[in-house]
RNA sequence: GGAGGGGUUCCCGAGUGGCCAAAGGGAUCAGACUGUAAAUCUGACGCGAAAGCUUCGGUGGUUCGAAUCCACCCCCCUCCA
């Protein structure tokens, strides 16, 4: 007995690890069935780590299950310990509130709402946490989990084995509410199957354990591989920062250009995990690339699918639009309204007056964040590193303010389109006065 | 509560009175090469255009001079109770 969703998804190397294998297939063939995958809001908005899950909630759903996106209310209160080195900083209950709402909203824009039955459904584990006081909590929750095994747990050794680090009851707990989670939403919606990452193994089948043991249920786990990159640095990672999904913390033009620095030894396995394309079709762009000499199109198929998915296509136009004025069109071609256009794309971009002009070139670029530092910004300076629309800066003229931006090189009067380095760009709007 | 160990620049980690803005590695930024790659090489890497200014858990103190010594405080870890 095979079952179609399984064989593409391992197709994927997306199944890292299913609890309940024996039955599983057998399970998800009967007939549509509800599975559920938590987010914690740790932060106000999810980032590229939680797009695996959520891409797998809607493979489900698009496969006739039904999905449940669980917005930890109650355990983003409280901190997930496993695999962290450290014990975490707790947020107050209305930070994490406004979060969960943000989520929620979030996490919809993946999964579809039509009121059929593998309709998608939002939940907030703070429905059933709230209210149960920890007499109740300690008797009929607590007495189900043995802390001799919950300390064999590998997400939580680390913390317990290692010097110089230490776990508090708080985060130790953590798991046992995770566990609740699943047995209550086995017995509200009979959802039997939680997925996550690796690194929920521990809690999914704390769950699992749970559930058994409350409700005589067998439910299953289904855990996705940890994306990890061929250099070994962390993936979603970058020089600036985390990539988020939320538009407005990650523009679309910067999602977009993410994927598309994806290294060569990555990319295939990405378009796997990231994107819907059918598995042959990946297959048949690898080799494509491999016969192909020079730049592979892998990087951009996958910036294209991803930056789709998450932003819409409008989001995708907007990147790809400014990629090409940046990277492949010439500057002298753009019209005002083009120009006008990267800066709502996205681009970043100030509008300064002429004698509003700081003292120096590093000052100014350091203000507007196109370098981390005066210093980044004079060594740029000093290895012609520094163009405005195209024409290179040096360091003679870092105190001389009536030099960087000459009218006659103006694009459309008013715009000078400032690089350092050969990716960052900044769009000045020049005003005169 | 007791005993011991520890808190250094983004991270790891040297440094135990001046030669320390602080070794080394990683990360990061820039240049060459290239595919807006990878690998490699080069430079930068507390802030500042510079003069100079501000750092080594916190606060005081000793000293011509402290990351280094003293006092008190805060935080972390281990073991014992």
């Amino acid at each position: 007995m095979s079952n179609a969703l399984l064989e593409d998804l391992k197709a994927r190397g997306l199944v890292f690890q299913i609890a309940g294998e024996e039955r599983f297939v057998d399970w998800l063939n009967e007939k549509p069935r509800t599975l559920y995958c938590g987010f914690d809001p740790t932060a106000d908005s999810l980032h590229i780590g939680s797009l695996v899950p959520l891409l797998m909630l809607r493979r489900f759903q698009e496969a006739g299950h039904k999905p449940i996106a669980l917005v930890g209310g109650a355990t983003g209160l409280i901190g997930d310990p496993s695999f962290k080195a450290t014990e975490r900083q707790l947020n107050t209950p209305d930070v994490v509130a406004g979060w969960v709402d943000k989520l929620k909203a979030q996490v919809s824009r993946f999964i579809t709402f039509d009121g059929t039955t593998s309709s998608a459904m939002v939940a907030n584990n703070l429905d059933w946490t709230q209210g149960m006081d920890v007499l109740t909590f300690l008797r009929d929750i607590g007495k189900h989990f043995s802390v001799n095994s919950m300390i064999q747990k590998e997400s939580v050794k680390q913390r317990i084995e290692r010097e110089g680090s230490g776990i508090s009851f708080t985060e130790f707990s953590y798991s046992i509410l995770q566990s609740l989670d699943f047995a209550e939403l086995y017995q509200r919606y009979e959802c039997g199957l939680q997925i996550g990452g690796s690194d929920q193994w521990g809690n999914i089948t704390g769950g699992i354990d749970l559930t058994r043991r409350l409700h005589g249920a067998q439910v299953f786990g289904l855990t996705m591989p940890l994306i990890t990159k061929a250099d070994g640095t962390k993936f979603g990672k970058t020089e600036s920062g985390t990539i988020w999904l939320d538009p407005a913390k990650t523009s679309p033009y910067a999602f977009y250009q993410f994927w598309l620095g994806t290294a060569d030894a990555d990319v295939y396995k990405f378009l796997r995990y990231f994107t819907f394309l059918p598995v042959e079709r990946i297959v048949r762009i690898e080799e494509e690339d491999k016969a192909a000499q020079g730049r592979p199109q892998a990087q951009a198929v996958l910036a294209e699918e991803v930056t789709r998915l998450v932003h819409g296509q409008d989001g995708l136009d907007a990147a790809v639009r400014i990629t090409e004025a940046l990277f492949s069109g010439s500057l002298t071609d753009l019209s005002a309204d083009d120009l006008a256009q990267l800066a709502q794309d996205g681009l970043p971009t100030s509008r300064v007056s002429r004698g509003n002009l700081p003292a120096t070139l590093t000052q100014l670029l350091s203000d507007v964040e196109a370098v981390a530092s005066g210093k980044q910004a004079k060594d740029a300076l000093s290895r012609s590193a520094v163009t405005v629309n195209g024409a290179a800066l040096g360091m003679d003229v870092n105190a001389r303010p009536e030099c960087w931006f000459p009218a006659d090189q103006a694009l459309a009067d008013q715009f000078y389109l400032v690089k350092v380095g050969k990716k960052k760009h900044h769009l000045f709007v020049i005003l005169d006065d």
